[in-house]
RNA sequence: GGCGGCGUAGCUCAGUUGGUUAGAGCAGCGGAAUCAUAAUCCGCGUGUCCGGGGUUCGAAUCCCUGCGCCGCUACCA
């Protein structure tokens, strides 16, 4: 019996779960099922990550504290997660205290090997993601993330000796080639680590909800740092006998959060002298109807809504059918409803209602004895028999799931056996042996029939574990998944004749799209976009605490505030494209006193030729700063969502180096 | 701009190390059957395998190039 441990991210308490998180956590759920029926010791393990400066902010604007805040909310996630059959055996919160302990031995353990150090930090920090940015990533003075201003920050910190594990992490990845998957996010990793690490900053200092600094209480833990660790504590680091459970055999994440497990953590990990998870599957984003999900379209779908309508295992099943894992892809109810009506409601809903419906008509509700050797069934049979190396091939061997975790093989595995069991039946006409009086073949028609529903059952049992039970039920038999042996399930012939079933109902009926309500998206519509769709945990956030409308009144400025930005009127004289950009055009702009060259990216929407003689407005009092080599003195103003639309300009003719107020 | 990936039937996608007339599901059309949730079963695709070159006896599969899309990354003061 082997130990399989398996992880979903600990996703941010403040946001709200949505079919992104779902996914991830049904995926590993899938898993996690799978290999308990194959005898694995599993442990399963998702979680809430809890500190941070959001929190600490949402609770005072709720008048909480932040304790209470993340109790709630996390007994949020957990009551979503039992509602969509999560089977975790463990679910961390990173301010329980055993969480404390391990982060302080793996930070004891990174220093005693000389990787860490105190230095001084200089940012851009942006307070909603609570994530340190380069002044060459910052967007038009916002967070590249969120969109968001970002507040100057020199402080002293803590740092990570990140640009020495370069190197090792690369052998890693050579020595391990199924270390990271699919294979394009490999290459991702690999380009970014060959651009050269930087130190990281594992402290904060302006923050106080979060695990203390060891004998530094001033700062408090890079949310990175004390978040990657939750998968060891939960492992029960330091204890004895952690080893039997780490290394994880696979991390499940969202794309989003690639970089943080597969180089930080794996950084982390070496430094500490710890072994790395062996595998980290990284899969894609949802997308709604062709949108991209956001609070702002209001588009985020409610995995518990979707559940309601739709039953909890038909999600399950849709949402890994419906996407080779890794890939993006849509969810649309239309395409819900199709695939649960082909599928689950012709398919193997009509496979059971049939077959029990004719053990009634004919055999009085008794399941007959017949030849499980009956040629005729030799198809059924023969896609029975698949079923465990479909497993096998889509979810175990590494190499050939390079794309990642393929759930989609068994799943079609299933469908050729409940079809090949429809065609048995079809050709078979028990019907026509009943009204012929042929009871021996008429008794292994239906006896055959009824074992391709025990059988499939069984395997359907990770992906829709409570109706495998009502299948198995539905034929008179309990379902004991864990209990069984799972290559052998598929041998031929097993199920008991003579058991009596209970009378048929409909197990999934057939779903029309008209009647699907229009509410599956969750009901707390926020003026800020949700940039991701996946799992993820603080730095990819982008989301607004639920306390949203008390929060916002921490987004006021003082008129002093304002005063101190410096915009001013000017006329731009020159005009050309920095050289091999895209969309950077260096300007000379003449605001009355002098000529401040601005390097503005507009080079998309204007050309040179256009910004000629053209009146802009310029903050005149930004530090300047080198975009591809070129010094830009002042900043221009200009708006759109993504990209720039328009610019801002005065609406007639102004002196230069007017004030603009 | 750099790096990587993708572009196969109306839709979603398979196509192993290049090898007979390129596949599946869904949708659509026609038929059969009637046990069943108007479900099932059978039959039906002349697709420029994005375009153009090339290597080869032979390429969707390898190489070059063009176009389109996506990801990561670098400049978007």
């Amino acid at each position: 019996m082997s130990s399989f441990y398996i992880t979903t991210p600990i996703y941010y308490v403040n946001d709200v779960p949505h079919i992104g998180h779902a996914y991830t956590t049904i995926a590993a759920d899938v898993m996690a099922r799978y290999r308990r029926m194959r005898g694995d010791d599993v442990t399963f393990l998702t979680g809430t990550d809890e500190h941070g400066q959001k929190i600490e902010k949402a609770a005072e604007a709720k008048g909480t504290t932040p304790k209470e805040l993340a109790d709630r909310l996390s007994a949020g996630f957990r009551q979503v997660w039992e509602k969509l059959e999560i089977s975790n055996d463990d679910f961390i919160r990173t301010t329980e205290p055993r969480h404390k302990a391990a982060v302080y031995e793996v930070f004891r353990r990174m220093q005693a090997a000389g990787d860490i150090y105190l230095g001084e930090y200089e940012g851009l920090y942006c307070v909603p993601c609570e994530s340190f940015w380069t002044e060459t990533q910052v967007v038009d003075g916002n967070c590249p993330d969120c969109g968001r201003g970002v507040d100057t920050v020199t402080e002293a910190s803590w740092f990570f000796r990140l640009s020495a594990f370069g190197d090792r992490l690369l052998a890693h990845m050579d020595a391990h080639p199924e270390f990271i998957s699919p294979k394009s996010r490999a290459n991702e990793v690999r380009q970014f680590i060959h651009m050269g690490l930087r130190d990281l900053s594992i402290s904060r200092t302006g923050v106080k909800w979060g695990i203390p600094m060891p004998d530094d209480p001033e700062h408090v833990m890079y949310v990175w740092l004390d978040a990657l660790v939750n998968y060891l504590t939960a492992a029960g680091f330091p204890n004895p006998g952690y080893e039997t459970r780490w290394p994880a055999q696979v991390h499940v994440i969202g794309k989003d959060i690639l970089r943080f497990h597969a180089i930080y953590w794996p950084a982390f990990l070496i430094s500490a002298g710890l072994p790395l998870p062996e595998r980290i599957v990284s899969h894609g984003w949802w997308t709604i109807d062709g949108e991209k999900m956001s609070k702002s379209k209001g588009n985020v779908i409610d995995p518990v809504a979707v559940a309601e309508h739709f039953g909890t295992d038909a999600m399950r099943y849709f949402l890994l059918r419906e996407v080779p894992f890794g890939n993006d892809g849509d969810f649309s109810i239309a395409r819900m409803v199709e695939m649960y009506n082909a599928d689950l409601a012709n398919g193997i809903g009509n496979l059971l209602s049939r077959t029990v419906s004719m053990v009634h008509k004919y055999r009085g509700g008794t399941v007959p004895a017949g030849d499980a050797a009956d040629a005729a069934a030799a198809p059924v049979k023969e896609a029975a028999a698949l079923l465990p190396s479909s497993f096998h091939t889509g979810l175990d061997d590494p190499q050939r799931t390079g794309r990642g975790l393929k759930f989609d093989e068994p799943l079609e595995q299933l469908r050729q056996l409940v079809w090949a069991a429809n065609t048995f039946i079809h050709d078979s006409a028990p019907w026509t042996l009943a009204r012929e009086g042929d009871d021996a073949r008429l008794d292994t028609v239906l006896y055959n029939a009824v074992e391709a529903l025990r059988v499939a059952a069984t395997y359907f049992y990770p992906v829709m574990p409570e109706m495998a039970g009502r299948i198995s039920a539905a034929i008179g038999l309990t379902l004991d998944p864990y209990a069984i042996d799972f290559d052998a399930a598929a041998h031929w012939g097993q199920y008991p004749a003579g058991t009596p079933l209970p009378a048929p109902e409909p197990l999934f009926p057939r779903q029309d799209l008209k009647t699907v309500p229009d509410h599956l998206t969750v009901k707390t519509p926020q003026e800020n976009p949700v940039s991701d769709t996946s799992a993820e945990t603080p730095a990819a956030q982008a989301s607004d605490p639920p306390a949203a409308t008390e929060a916002t009144r921490d987004d006021y400025v003082s008129i002093g505030d304002f005063a101190k930005i410096r915009l001013q009127v000017g006329t731009v004289r020159e005009a050309e494209r920095v050289k091999k950009s895209e969309k950077l055009l260096k300007l000379q702009v003449d605001i009355g006193t002098e000529v401040r060259q601005i390097v503005a990216g507009i080079g998309r929407m204007y050309t040179p030729e256009e910004m000629l003689e053209r009146q802009v407005v310029i903050i005149t009092n930004l530090r300047p700063a080198k975009l591809m080599g070129v010094e830009s003195q002042g900043m221009l103003l200009a708006a759109g969502a993504d990209e720039v639309e328009a610019l801002l300009a005065p609406s007639g003719p102004v002196t230069p180096g007017a004030r603009v107020r």
